[in-house]
DNA sequence: TAAAATATTTAGGTTTGCCTAAAAATATAT
DNA sequence: ATATATTTTTAGGCAAACCTAAATATTTTA
């Protein structure tokens, strides 16, 4: 149907538009794609004739109503594949992704329904990111970056930002996994720095670039 | 490393040389990869220079060490991706050929250890052909076409040659299942058609196109 | 063994998805 | 409001992997 490249436009068109409907634009694009703002100005001419995304001069670009499909299929098998990678061949968070984003672009409705099943309809992937169904249709969790909470306040951790290799081995050094509990002991307004309990065990300190790509569901 | 196209002809150059040592010819080529003589004879330069083949103006082309080391990489990857297909997302047969024929060109190696480990590390795949190991070895049966024994002769089936979703479907349709054991019946020298006896109950009747696409291990 | 048939290669294009450099539009600062 | 800086687009190219048509080699046949 599409093709590769198109296929990962769309989902970085997708990743920078966030929930908004903001226009993303030619740079901002091209930082994403590793690639070039004229390379993607390219590309988004092809991708408006194909009405993928709606594209104007000088304006930014956003996602068709079939491009936000698209992207979501995307994502979709994605995620299920990153269930899949650590599910069942023993991959750790940090060394999934990569290999997805190849997995991603394997064409069959069959295969994907069915990995679907055999993974028992996962809701979420190991990064706390929702797997959207058949449908593009996922569930939006109410959740709130750990920076933004005050002193005293808690929650379980349910997701990352940053999932890049080298955050999610400083989570596991630090014992910070989905679904454990944290709680807010200390704020240092001098360096935004924090001091966390895990689980009411240990208590590590975090710097500013820790919390605010922790996303934590209050209780 | 290499193309997917790069793949494709490794691969394709491999099955045409089956075990000998035979060059094969551009034109063959050219047919095994639906695509041109003179696509093929541009693509065959470029494999030369990257040392995968060994090609000579108007000689035809045979692999390389590197070409059939490479080759059997994606072999052994489609082979596997195969027995996961059937094995635990409920394809059949008939339907994997198409989705491995995508899979086997994704790139990772603790990807396809773990998916080998993952389900048992199997010797053959769905259509009864062997799975190499991770250095390229595979096991050499000893196997007939049915076509070639006698009346009177009896084996176990074992493999498909023709492996097309058209001709299994017709194996599924007569009960035709790897690992039943047949015998020849009769042999109608007129058409070479045949009367074949499966697990000593039912008899078909199976044309010449029949019988010499099925591999027979005798007993 | 020479003509005819067939196979293969070369020449010259196309499309996709990139690139650099230059031009044009828009945004920011004075 | 104008000058300057930044962003975006256009122009012109390139490599990969195809294609058709024409030229050349090889093989077959008479
Ligand atoms: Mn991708
Ligand atoms: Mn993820
Ligand atoms: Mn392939
Ligand atoms: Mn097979």
């Amino acid at each position: 149907m599409f093709s590769l490249s198109e296929e990962n436009y769309l989902k970085a068109i997708f990743h920078l538009q966030r929930n908004k409907n903001e226009e993303v634009s030619t740079n901002a694009l091209a930082h994403e794609m590793k690639s070039k703002a004229s390379s993607v100005t390219d590309m988004l001419k092809k991708m408006a004739d194909k009405e993928l995304v709606i594209y104007k001069k000088y304006q930014g670009v956003k996602l068709s109503e079939l491009g936000r499909k698209t992207a979501l299929e995307i994502i979709r098998k994605h995620r299920l594949w990153e269930v899949f990678l650590v599910e069942k061949l023993n991959f750790s968070w940090d060394e999934v992704h990569e290999v997805a984003e190849d997995l991603e672009h394997i064409k069959s409705k069959k295969l994907i329904s069915e990995l679907d099943e055999f993974l028992g309809n996962p809701k979420r992937d190991p990064h706390g990111d929702p797997i959207p169904d058949a449908n593009g249709n996922f569930l939006v969790i109410n959740k709130a970056l750990l920076n933004q909470l005050n002193e005293g306040d808690e929650g379980v951790f349910v997701g990352v930002k940053d999932s890049s290799t080298e955050f999610l081995q400083y989570l596991d050094k630090n014992n910070i996994a989905l679904g454990k509990r944290i709680q807010v002991v200390e704020k240092e307004s001098f360096d935004s720095s924090m001091q966390i309990k895990i689980e009411n065990k240990a208590t590590v300190n975090i710097s500013k670039q820790v919390s605010e790509n922790l996303f934590i569901k209050s209780i």
